[in-house]
DNA sequence: AGGAATTTGTGCGTATGTATC
DNA sequence: AGATACATACGCACAAATTCC
């Protein structure tokens, strides 16, 4: 069996099964079959399949339980590294949309934490929204040298990256900084906040495992409007 | 071997480590013996070595480079849980200190998120300091039932919490919600923000694995004096 | 209530692949 | 190119928790 330059068993069965999760197969609540028969299934060892679902169970899409069995738990969304930090209605919840207001290649701002090698960047400009309203206006910088060409096409889902932050490949590490800062002076109108009035603030530096590329971003939001959440674990 | 109502060992192979690398014996950087020696030395199985191991590099306080050697990375402090948020200067880092400022059994807020079983609750005010400077005041609430009598000595530091924490047995999941908020009206003259003004705002949800019990809490800092990060990956 | 069957958790040993030195 | 070290994968035996009869 020559398994060279191809992705492991463990996470090419774990990918299998978050798409079968994510793509409704396996409800909410729903039981796996014991890990003896499906690794049989699966032609692959119980103790490879056990690797696979530890994976999902690590990403809180999987409850285990000794004795009795594996369970799917739907719950706060298959999007593991997004859902890390989720813009959220007060009350919870609330559909997620993004606008590009503006994507510029331009020299990197000096108050801006250091990132990458280039000494250009690629400037961003969002407008999200929650159930339509807005709540946040976001700026996000990409190292110059990441893309030569960079469209508002590219932005709105890339395969690749979905991949690829899917299998957690890249992204090694993630730095956020919260607190209080002004409202930036671009912000659109429909945000109410009057700019440079405070309002909170989140700025994200992730590498990936190479090191060198660096992500910046910054995100204003009305406390009353939207909030931040994290969740962790498996409750 | 009768391992009857003991830890797994991989557990506590992984605690012992954790131990030695707090107690400085394993400095910042220093590598490992490789894990056939080690195992043999410690009298296991180089697959349980491997997933006590695979603990602490989990923790981020391993990181096993393959072809290279297990290599111990000191950093962001050998409190898994707490590190998770770590308040810091601006500039970064800090010497974290906390002073109770008043503890209360009292009748839970109607507008506090609904937790535990019990009608009151452990109210519990304390003023965080970095380097000796006042950054912010904090609200913490425990469940009333959780404890009969609460003393200002038992927070200090408690062995049991800290076994507990730390092991990961109890606490199942944890939700930070970020946002502005107005400073308090409790909050000390050292807090130089006047009250009502706005700040930067966390509350934190916990359960542990038996559900029941959570642990709510608000804090509010000032973003030029201090910020909250959160780190993630082995970067 | 209690014991058997079922299912996941732990632990061991071994062989092979792959990255690093 | 060779040696070293971690990563993956397989299989087995027993423990512990749950479920079912």
């Amino acid at each position: 069996m020559p398994t060279s330059s191809t992705l492991p068993k463990y996470i090419q069965v774990s990918e299998r099964l978050i798409r079968e999760i994510a793509a409704g197969h396996l409800a909410d609540g729903a039981r796996l079959p014991n890990e003896r028969d499906m690794a049989r299934d699966l032609n692959l060892s119980v103790g490879t399949l056990r690797k696979a679902l530890a994976v999902l169970a690590d990403k809180g899409l999987l409850s285990r339980v000794q004795g009795s069995g594996n369970y799917v738990r739907q719950r706060a969304g298959v999007t593991s590294v997004y859902g890390f930090f989720r813009l959220e209605l007060p009350r919870g919840g609330g559909l997620p949309t993004a606008q590009v207001l503006d994507v510029t290649l331009r020299d990197k701002p000096g108050d801006a934490p250091a990132f990458g090698t280039a000494t250009t960047g690629w400037r961003i400009r969002r407008l999200r929204r929650l159930d339509g309203t807005v709540v946040a206006v976001e700026e996000i910088w990409l190292d110059g040298d990441r893309a030569t060409t960079l469209t508002a096409q590219d932005l709105s889902e890339s395969l690749y990256q979905y991949y690829r932050d899917r299998l957690g490949l890249t992204i090694a590490a993630v730095e956020d900084r919260l607190g209080v800062a002004p409202v930036p002076d671009w912000a659109p109108a429909a945000f109410d906040l009057a700019p440079g009035k405070l309002a909170a603030h989140i700025s994200r530096v992730s590498r990936d495992s190479a090191g060198a590329r660096v992500e910046f971003s910054r995100t204003w939001f009305d406390y009353h409007k939207a909030r931040y959440v994290s969740r962790m674990g498996r409750g």
